[in-house]
DNA sequence: GTGAGAGGTTTGCAGCGCCAACTAGTTTGA
DNA sequence: TCAAACTAGTTGGCGCTGCAAACCTCTCAC
């Protein structure tokens, strides 16, 4: 129940590392395909599909999935909403580093 | 497998909100007790005290309890190890926001 | 056709965070 | 004096979730 000072809660879907990289990477592209994700994130292909899947469905990105030269491709970009969530969650960050700083 | 370009990679013992909050703060003060900590950070008791127990067990922190005022005291402190992993995940963590801006 | 590879998805499980319940001791007050 | 209430934590159980491995489907080379 007790909250703190300043509120200091981190959106734990959002913050979770391998989440972060891939909205991060996000935020810097217009949009990117599940191949490049990986190799930018690190992650494994399973970690990187469940991973989207749970951005999916809290409207943080949006997939499009196509065929490219007869593969099945997929491709990801933040939403609006995603992307103010990401910068509010740098600004979190930000704000709970400053405290460390002081 | 793959590992990514640039390092991405985050330490969960650190990264994890209630710990991140609680390294934050130690980070700022030479040493605190429990019931300071659980204020600043706002997790419950339980929470607190089971984080406390993990990094302590990874030595990013030290524990020395005591009686103050007859009543049991647990103080922590930042060990030199700690303060540099915690340095280092702030770095880690710019690295990554970097991506995103550039 | 068949073997290899690209591009994903699903499954199973281990680990972890979270709250509730509990412990241990102290103070209040009837 | 004894019990209720409070302080300061610790422990246990449960549910979520991240992870890697196994699996699936399609394509291409031979």
């Amino acid at each position: 129940m007790p909250e703190p000072d300043g509120d200091l809660s981190l959106d734990r879907l959002i913050h979770e590392p391998g989440r972060l990289a891939i909205l991060t990477v996000l935020s810097s592209v217009t949009d990117a395909d599940f191949v490049f994700l990986q190799r930018t994130t690190g992650l494994t292909k399973g970690n990187l599909s469940s991973h989207l899947t749970k951005l999916e469905n809290a409207d943080l990105v949006e997939i499009v999935k196509s065929f490219v030269h007869k593969k099945p491709n997929t491709n990801v970009a933040l939403t609006p909403e995603g992307r103010e969530r990401v910068a509010r969650h740098w600004e979190q960050l930000e704000r709970l580093r400053r405290l460390s700083k002081s």
